[in-house]
DNA sequence: TGTATACGAAGTGTATACAATGTGAATGCA
DNA sequence: TGCATTCACATTGTATACACTTCGTATACA
């Protein structure tokens, strides 16, 4: 294997591993060790980490390593306020600029969505819903919104990651509804149709934000409220 | 000096001359040459480099070195598209998270950039206003919205300067109305008047969109057409 | 026993040598 | 003369040695 094509497989592999959590948020990246994951020197996989901190991946501090990024309650805010106008924005666009290739891989996309829905891991799921939304990022070629769409992409993934229960079958149904909402958006694209395309990234947004919503606010247990320990008094 | 601080002032060095077209779109980087002019050895040299093409001012070319990221015909639609949208929304974000550190600092480049517009040259004025709207943006605090904001704002300081013309009486009027409106900017912002922050960034978006029109499509010149030559015709 | 300082190990940043790739000019052949 | 091939040079990519910073720990002192 060519060192260029080793370089492009550790940063593949590090954001596949950094969007379905595999790498936690906030935790550490021995630099020495993913040299010898990816049989790369220092050089090549620093510059691969400089990469992944251009990209939102990681954060790198002066003198003290790589750390995966950070999901705090603040950038959780953050995420829902930018997120509807920036999909909303990049649908729209997407239904203008398509080109006839970028439908089939879309096409292809859902597919292995599809695919992954039925037969494949919660993380699995979380990686094809991704390319699928990346894909719309290419579509709308505008090179100032696709660093704000991509960046919202990756932490979309983790909280989604975060929250998703495979046992709850209110998910369940709600994943197909997504994916439904996929298809719609394929012919939205495919017509050329900006309207739809804008109501359906609404629709769509909407039902991820409730997901998420939801188990960040779940309903009450209906139990007696406790006290707060000694410390925390005033 | 440091070599951290070194790495620095390449990175800061590199990125006016970027802004200011002191390094013209699409131009050729030598890795040696800059490596010579900042007393930098490749290594960090090369880090500079990856940091800026993640922040957009270059694009890395596999086996073929850097270059200034292009501006194109294109490129200045997708900007048009892009720029209300977003400036919208940081300066409505900016109102509403805004500390009062902040607003000392932007005040500090209000006090700057108007300095530069009576004493200063073009390129200094660039850099004094595109400073202005990056501590908007560090206000608004959206990691989100931060890397299309920020990359927004360089091509619209390299747009500035591609386009302005100190010679026009016109010009001059436009930059003190921006300058006034940077006022009413603070103003809004210190009073976490998001309705009014919201309108304003629309009103400066607008000079600066019919400035820059103006020279897209300047008023015609009422001389006869002509006719393509020999090789051009189908 | 608590704190401060010094030492050492681990890890990060930089310089430089070497390998690989791309470019352009020169040469040979049609 | 035109085109293709080859070789040399320039430039980029990688490996590795070395320097520096940080952090943990041990020890001395209050």
């Amino acid at each position: 294997m060519q060192p260029a094509e080793k370089k492009q497989t550790a940063l593949d592999s590090l954001k596949n591993a950094i969007l379905t959590l595999d790498l936690a948020p906030g935790s550490d990246l021995d630099e020495a060790g993913l040299c010898a994951q990816y049989d790369l020197s220092r050089t090549p996989m620093r510059e691969v980490l400089r990469q992944l901190a251009g990209e939102g991946y990681v954060t790198l501090r002066q003198n003290r390593g790589a750390q995966v990024s950070e999901m705090s309650h603040r950038s959780l805010r953050a995420f829902f306020i930018a997120a509807p106008m920036i999909y909303g924005a990049i649908l729209q666009l997407a239904a203008t600029h398509r080109t006839e290739p970028q439908i089939a891989d879309l096409r292809t996309a859902q597919e292995a969505f599809r695919a992954a829905l039925t037969s494949g891991t919660t993380a699995a799921r979380a990686l094809a819903n991704n390319r699928f939304h990346e894909i719309t990022g290419e579509m709308a070629d505008n090179p100032f919104l696709a660093p704000s769409f991509n960046r919202l992409l990756l932490d979309h993934a983790r909280i989604s990651m975060t929250f998703y229960d495979p046992r709850d079958s209110a998910e369940q149904r709600n994943v197909d509804l997504a994916c439904r909402q996929h298809d719609q958006i394929i012919a939205a694209i495919t017509a050329r149709d900006t309207t739809k395309a804008v109501l359906l990234a609404d629709a769509h947004w909407r039902l991820s934000r409730d997901r998420i919503s939801q188990f960040v606010m779940p309903g009450g247990l209906d139990l007696p409220l406790g006290t707060p320990p000694q410390e925390a008094r005033a």
